[in-house]
DNA sequence: CTTGATAATTAAACACCGTTCAATTATGCT
DNA sequence: AGCATAATTGAACGGTGTTTAATTATCAAG
């Protein structure tokens, strides 16, 4: 058989999408293969690979939907406050909660790994861009004295250290449930950095 | 054939830990597979999950060597300084560079999950402590006024932080290398989170 | 209205994967 | 010498990503 033609390229796609974001939600990345996703959508392997490139370029852009997802959230905890301090934390617990809620998708983020000498695509890395932007506007209302790549620098610590630290967290691998609940150790992370950052005389 | 008993069960394991370690080293975890593992020391899988719970019980103590390697590396950081905050900086910088220096098996201590159920094993676990120790003993030197409880805080915190940027570094995930060198953000967030926390009042 | 090109779709194939297990065989004990 | 034990094998099962020849529906041109 061939040439069913009861779905345009682009309208298989999205139920590709569809179907492999359900299945990262419910089972987690490692969970997603071409023949689960082309059997819930009713088609087989073949058409799937006459979609997309590969596997890795399914999940991909099934990411690229949840990390603006994550944009969008961490946007409006921004709004939520008028004091760039405190939206910063607010960016940063939203990060965690984000992370906690949606664990699997989250997660396929970072698992994610593109085959060899395959570039982050544009629009992937736009997205992010816009990420770390969030961050500098609110490092620039908090400190115009400091340079651009002051900014930057910050912005990407700050980034990389809440990540880390729910990272390790939602890993299981910072065993501190006993010590300190997960949002503690972020405000005491957003806290110090920004307060010493903030007076620190000497350029990073 | 059966019972060649050219090695015993302890001989096999760890050449079979041997060649897992290097594959990882070469290819990178998901290099591994139960049959390369068994062609390179010459016996069949069958004889591997006679030795090995599974494909993950092997990689897990290839990673157990790997974080003593680690351990030791930083450990040896700590003591080439005597001021605390030195120290803290060295240990910090020296898990970029082991991170770097040894990606694959560095990464694979954070690839690897374990099937279901299946808890960390206390010998692995223990490690990890180890590691925990090394930060709150310099922390400690630093500030004895703080708790215990603030002790193990600060450093989750920083080693959470520490990973979290050497981790989205090496995944391609912070492009900032027309920014500042990583051991430039590293040291930003070492100097101004110890910066903060000595001479903070309330306890976080 | 038929022909022919084009493009979509399938099913089968290939080479891998983790894991299990019956069958085989060497060893050590009695 | 015989027997229980334990090690080892190879084949099997059901899965994976990916490729490809064959099939067939659609569309444009004659």
């Amino acid at each position: 058989m061939a040439r069913r033609n009861d779905h345009s390229r682009d309208q298989i796609r999205s139920m590709a999408l569809e179907a492999a974001s359900y299945i990262i939600v419910q089972e987690g990345m490692e969970g997603v293969s071409a023949r689960k996703v082309a059997a819930k959508i009713g088609y087989t392997v073949g058409t799937l690979y006459h979609c997309f490139d590969n596997i890795q370029d399914l999940i991909l852009q099934a990411n690229g939907a949840t990390l603006s997802q994550l944009l969008t959230l961490l946007q409006s905890e921004k709004d939520s406050a008028t004091d760039p301090t405190v939206s910063l934390h607010k960016i940063a617990q939203g990060y965690l909660q984000f992370a906690e809620n949606h664990f699997n998708s989250w997660h396929a983020l970072f698992q994610l790994k593109l085959p060899e000498n395959t570039p982050t695509p544009d629009w992937y890395q736009t997205q992010i861009d816009t990420l770390f932007e969030l961050l500098e506007q609110q490092l620039i209302l908090l400190n115009n004295s400091k340079s651009k790549r002051e900014i930057q620098l910050a912005a990407r610590v700050l980034w990389g250290s809440v990540h880390g630290i729910c990272s390790l967290y939602l890993d299981n691998k910072l065993f501190s449930d006993n010590i300190a609940p997960t949002e503690a150790l972020i405000h005491s992370m957003v806290e110090n950095y920004l307060n010493s950052w903030c007076t620190a005389e000497n350029p990073n």
